[in-house]
RNA sequence: CGCGGGGUGGAGCAGUGGUAGCUCGUCGGGCUCAUAACCCGAAGGUCGUUGGUUCAAAUCCAACCCCCGCAA
């Protein structure tokens, strides 16, 4: 089949590459300007347009997705279909409607649970055992479109979202071939969405502070949620300190305020610390500027205390 | 030229011109019902690299290599 691929993150290289392992005409690959980033703001291409490179395909940057002219560049393809896999904009009506097969999105949960930028981070952060992925026909909204196919993934109990994202990457990309095969066979239907709605917003700084009087549990899927970007983040004695790895303990224990985040036990496993319920387990911690090393490493190495207080 | 931190025995840190130190780990011995146990003893370091200044450099200067935080 014919088509125009549009996607940028990591999560849709495996999409891109499944399409062109399959056969499948990739007429042209649209993906996000090559924008400054990293130390020293070097220009930085996306990861789907350095995939694209690699395997020798067209690959078009711009600005403006929403242009007189991109419709018309597009039109001139003559593409079949969209696929469209983490692309980072919305696409407006006449880019919707102008593929004889419509616009196909794959999207890292299961709708309409989870719409939005940051899906896969925000089911672990807020314990979800199962998420997954699902492929719909796009619509004008954000994530509203029609069902195509969906396939559930169970998230373990100490996955990180970095994890969970790789898994979601794969069987995303393996959804979207079972997609397009059913769909060319006539045998698939789009279907309204239906269940409760919810959204996951773009992560911003306040989602990574840690707040011990939590409980331990939403402190730990915080933590892995957050896992391996942007990181969980405390202090201790004014130095942030990001929180890469914990485990909870002793869910049910009651502890009383006024003050959480107090570090009860040092042990070769990591530092104990008191939240708002239960305690939690700190295994691999980084200051800044440093690289990640053990909570106990850290703690020892800066001669911390039983009794001393994190965020403080 | 986006802002910034750092490279010191196996690990984490202190040490800004004059005998290289702390906590942990390791090894040996002792003690203990037990504890990140505790006590005694020991091993282990070309202080990122190269060059410079100096009577003397981990410490000052220059260049380079590597790691990381913020921001994106």
């Amino acid at each position: 089949m014919r088509i125009v691929f549009m996607g940028t993150p990591e999560f849709a290289v495996p999409s891109l590459m499944s399409l062109v392992r399959e056969g499948h005409e990739i007429a042209v690959v649209i993906t996000q300007p090559d924008r400054p980033a990293g130390r020293g703001k070097q220009q930085k291409a996306s990861p789907v347009k350095v995939a694209a490179q690699k395997l020798g395909l067209p690959v078009w940057q711009p600005e403006k997705i929403n242009t007189a002219e991109m419709a018309k560049s597009l039109t001139a393809l003559q593409p079949e279909l969209i696929v469209v896999v983490a692309y980072g904009k919305k696409l407006p009506a006449p880019i919707l409607q102008l593929p004889a097969k419509g616009c196909l999105n794959v999207h890292a949960s299961l709708l309409p649970a989870y719409r939005g930028a940051a899906p896969i981070h925000w089911a672990v952060i807020k314990g979800e055992i199962r998420t997954g992925v699902t492929t719909m026909m796009m619509d004008e909204g954000l994530d509203t479109g029609d069902v195509l196919l969906q396939k559930t993934y169970p998230i373990a109990a100490e996955a990180t979202a970095g994890e969970v994202h790789d898994a979601l990457a794969e069987l995303g990309a393996d959804l979207l071939i079972e997609t397009i095969e059913s769909l060319s066979r006539g045998e698939l239907k789009a279907v309204a969405q239906k269940g409760e709605s919810n959204y996951a917003p773009l992560l911003k700084r306040e989602h990574e502070w840690l707040d011990w009087s939590r409980s331990a549990l939403e402190l730990h899927n915080q933590i892995r949620g957050l896992n391996p970007w942007p990181g969980a983040f405390t202090t201790y004695r004014g130095e942030n300190l990001k929180v890469w790895r914990s485990m909870p303990l002793d869910i049910q224990k009651v502890n009383s305020g006024p003050k959480f985040g107090k570090v009860l036990r040092i042990t070769e496993d990591g530092l104990a610390i008191e939240t708002g319920k239960g305690d939690i387990l700190l295994q691999e911690v980084q200051p800044a500027g440093k690289r990640i090393m053990s909570a106990r490493d850290f703690f020892l190495g800066r001669h911390g205390q039983v009794g001393d207080y994190l965020a403080t």
